[in-house]
DNA sequence: TCTTGACCTAGAGTAAGCTCTAACTTGTAA
DNA sequence: TTACAAGTTAGAGCTTACTCTAGGTCAAGA
């Protein structure tokens, strides 16, 4: 496909799929004679894996560090496990201290309403 | 207390504390003669309120529209209510989309296990 | 032919949130 | 009385992750 419709398909506009492909997140894009990018399927399941990473707090530099592991193949298979294994890790540590937040913040809340003076 | 056990307490740097106090997000911190601040436990509360917002991904932006309707006393309490209930819908559903997040990378790690070629 | 739209590159600019620097004052301990 | 630690200010600099600009190519339709 396209940029035009790999953006639309990512949600990512056309200036950050160049900007991920430039940091080396995307690598191998092809091209089309006119030198204009063609993405496959593959690359749409990476750009949407990177950004599960991303949505869950992981930062670019480490999702680089994934990626490269990726690009030398399968003999980084244990390595790649082991830190989606320690992001998991934190991952669901954060789950549990956002779901302590939301409980104090329906403290607060609670607070208000309690303490309306109409 | 002074600034160094605030910052400690708060695991706050001094300069991002003063940084805090400038952009409007702490109010009438108290100076000692020498023109040091001096904080309170209502500081404490205070800041310890504002990183559970910020640690729940709320900008400071929106933290400091919060803290200018404090500083203007009861009469903004049902308005800060209803910032707290977005912000909790908000947190809520961030923590449903983490918790799939999680469960699509415990199917990732899964996959890393499942092709082991040891 | 001419314009429109999609694409390209290199590199500059931006926003958020700090983080640090320079130059200075003040209080305490040796 | 001198050194050290802790504090102050204004303002510059940094990092992350984009986002935009300038100047260009290329293919298709009116």
């Amino acid at each position: 496909m396209n940029m035009k419709e790999f953006s639309a398909r990512t949600a990512l506009s056309a200036h950050t799929l160049r900007y991920y492909e430039k940091i080396g997140l995307l690598n191998h894009i092809h091209r089309s004679s006119n030198g204009h990018r063609f993405f496959t399927e593959k690359d749409l399941e990476w750009v949407t894996f990177i950004l599960r990473l991303k949505q869950t707090g992981m930062p670019l530099e480490s999702i680089l560090a994934y990626a490269k592991l990726r690009a030398l193949g399968k003999s980084t298979n244990q390595e790649r496990q082991t830190l989606l294994e320690q992001h998991r890790a934190k991952l669901k540590s954060r789950i549990e201290s956002e779901i302590q937040h939301l409980a104090a913040l329906d403290e607060k809340i609670e607070y208000y309403i309690l303490h309306k003076t109409s």
